[in-house]
DNA sequence: TGAAATGTTGGGGCG
DNA sequence: ACGCCCCAACATTTC
C-alpha cells in the first residue's frame, strides 16, 4: 500500500515530459490538482484557452483532476490535511508572483510537515545558472545565448509519459467549468475555429511545423500569409509542450540555418524569462530608466482606431483585427502594429501591453513584458528607439501579394496590390470601381507617418 | 528584427 | 573626345 501524494498543475498541463509528475507517480498514488489562483491575473482569451485545456489535461487522465480556486496556500493546506497527504509535487514557475507565493507555500507545508518537491519543466536553462564572468546576469542577447546557454549544460532530455499512474479522487470538488473561465458574452466563440487545444494537439502542431514549415523558416517567418511558423507559443504558455520536446525534436539534419534560428527563437523566449527573473520590475518599469522622462501623448480616439483595426494603414488594421478575431497575431506584423502605437500615435507601451494580454492566447508575462519594451526601445538589447517602422514599406515588402491584409481587411480586398496598403493615393475613378469609400467604408489615415515620425524622433531627442 | 537623408558612382544624352 | 548634367543604383550615414 503505497502513500498518496499530491500533484499540483501549473502551466504544466501535460503528461509527458512532466518531471513533477514522473516522480510524484514514483512514489505514491498521486492525486493531481489545479487551482485557479485569486491572485494570478489571466487575460481574456488566455482563461478560454485555459478553460479547454483543463478539460483536455482531465479528459486524458480519466477525469481524475481535482479543480479548486482561491488561495493555492490555504487550499493545499486543507487538501493535505484532510486527506492525511504529506508530501507535495510541483513544477516551478519563474515569474515573480509565483516565486514569491510559492517560497510561502514551501515554508508553510514544511512547517506543517508535508515535503515539498519542486522541478523545472518550462525552462532549458534557468535563470539563476546563467550568468557573466562577473557573476551579474547578461543584459544582451546574443552573449546570453552563445556564451550563456550554450556554453552551459546542454537542456535536459525530454521524459517519456508516466506508465500506469494510480490516481485517487476526492470527494466534493468543483469541475473545471465551475471555475467561469468563459466570459458569459460568447465572444470567444469565434476562437474555436483557430485552435486545438491540448497536450495532442501541441504535438501535432510541432510535428506539423518540421514536415511543413521550418524548411525556409529563417526568410519565410517573415510573411505572415505563409505557414512558416510555428504557433506553439500557446502551448508552450501553458505546458502543453516543453521546450525540451521541442529542442529535441529537431534531429541532427535538421539543424541547419533554419533549424538553428528556430531553435534561437526559443533562446528569446529563455531570454524573456531571464530578464523577468533577474529584473522583476520588468512587466512595468522602462528597463532604460531615461525612458520615464519620455512624452507620451494619449488620445484616447487613436488608441481606439488602434485596438478596432481602424487606423487607415492597411497592414496595421491588418493585424490589429487578426488580433480581435483570432486571438494571435504574426510575429512579424506584431512588430509592425506595436511600433505604429509607440512611434506613431506615441501612446505608453503600456496601454498595448494590456490590450495584448487581454487579447492574445498566448499572452504571457515574460514574452509580453520583454517584448514591449523591446519595440518600445526602452528594453534590455531592445530596438532602437529610432528604428521606426513604416507600415506602407512593411506591406509591400512582406505582404507582397496582400493575401493577409486582404484576409482580413476584406474591404480593401478588390483594391491592386499597388495601392493596396496606401488606399489613400489611389485615383478616384480606381476607388469608385472598387467600391471604397474612403472614410466610411475604410478610414483615412488617422495621423500622418511623416508628421508624427518627426515628432517622436525629436521627443526622444528630449530624453538622450 | 528600419527608414530617410546624404554621398558616391557610372552610364547616357547632349553640346 | 570631352565636359557637363541628369539620374538611377547602390553605399553610407544619421536618426
Amino acid at each position: 500500500m503505497s502513500d498518496t501524494v499530491l500533484f499540483w498543475f501549473r502551466q504544466d498541463l501535460r503528461l509527458s515530459d512532466n518531471p513533477g509528475l514522473y516522480k510524484a507517480s514514483q512514489s505514491g498514488s498521486v492525486l493531481p490538482i489545479y487551482i485557479l489562483d485569486d491572485k494570478l491575473d489571466i487575460g481574456a482569451a488566455s482563461k478560454w484557452w485555459l478553460h479547454n485545456s483543463l478539460h483536455h489535461l482531465n479528459d486524458s487522465i480519466n477525469k481524475h483532476l481535482q479543480v479548486f480556486s482561491g488561495d493555492s496556500a490555504t487550499i493545499l493546506l486543507n487538501i493535505c490535511k484532510s486527506n492525511q497527504i504529506n508530501s507535495v509535487y510541483w513544477n516551478k514557475c519563474y515569474e515573480p508572483l509565483r516565486i514569491e507565493q510559492d517560497k510561502k507555500i514551501q515554508h508553510l507545508l514544511n512547517t506543517n510537515n508535508i515535503l515539498t518537491n519542486s522541478f523545472n519543466a518550462s525552462l532549458l536553462w534557468e535563470p539563476q545558472n546563467i550568468l557573466k564572468s562577473d557573476s551579474t546576469p547578461y543584459k544582451v542577447f546574443t552573449p546570453f545565448y552563445r556564451n550563456g546557454c550554450l556554453q552551459s549544460d546542454i537542456p535536459r532530455e525530454p521524459l517519456s509519459k508516466p506508465e500506469n499512474i494510480q490516481f485517487v479522487d476526492i470527494i466534493d470538488q468543483y469541475s473545471v467549468d465551475d471555475l467561469n473561465l468563459l466570459s458569459s458574452i460568447p465572444w470567444h466563440v469565434k476562437l474555436d475555429q483557430y485552435w486545438s487545444i491540448g497536450e495532442l494537439a501541441a504535438q501535432k502542431k510541432l510535428y506539423n511545423f518540421l514536415h511543413r514549415g521550418l524548411s525556409g523558416y529563417k526568410q519565410k517567418r517573415n510573411y505572415p500569409s505563409k505557414n512558416n511558423v510555428s504557433r506553439l507559443s500557446p502551448h508552450l504558455h501553458y505546458g502543453e509542450i516543453s521546450p525540451n520536446q521541442i529542442w529535441y525534436s529537431l534531429s541532427a539534419e535538421l539543424i541547419d540555418q533554419d533549424g538553428e534560428n528556430f531553435l534561437s527563437e526559443l533562446g528569446w523566449r529563455e531570454f524573456s524569462y531571464y530578464l523577468l527573473y533577474h529584473f522583476p520590475d520588468l512587466p512595468n518599469v522602462n528597463f532604460q530608466t531615461k525612458f520615464n522622462n519620455f512624452p507620451w501623448k494619449f488620445d484616447k480616439e487613436l488608441f481606439k482606431a488602434w485596438q478596432k483595426g481602424q487606423t487607415g494603414y492597411p497592414i496595421v488594421d491588418a493585424g490589429m483585427r487578426e488580433l480581435w478575431q483570432t486571438g494571435h497575431i504574426h510575429n512579424r506584423v506584431r512588430m509592425i502594429v506595436a511600433s505604429f502605437l509607440v512611434k506613431n500615435l506615441l501612446i505608453h507601451w503600456h496601454y498595448g501591453r494590456d490590450w495584448f494580454w487581454d487579447c492574445l492566447v498566448d499572452a504571457d508575462l515574460a514574452s509580453n513584458s520583454a517584448s514591449w519594451q523591446w519595440v518600445a526601445g526602452s528594453g534590455a538589447d531592445a530596438a532602437p528607439y529610432f528604428r521606426i517602422f513604416n507600415p506602407i514599406i512593411q506591406g509591400e515588402k512582406f505582404d507582397t501579394d496582400g493575401d493577409y491584409t486582404r484576409r482580413f481587411v476584406p474591404e480593401l480586398s478588390s483594391l491592386p496590390n499597388e495601392y493596396l496598403f496606401k488606399p489613400w493615393e489611389a485615383p478616384k475613378e480606381l476607388l469608385e470601381k472598387c467600391s471604397i469609400e474612403l472614410g466610411s467604408i475604410y478610414p483615412l489615415p488617422i495621423v500622418d507617418l511623416k508628421e508624427t515620425r518627426e515628432i517622436a524622433l525629436n521627443s526622444y531627442k528630449e530624453i538622450r
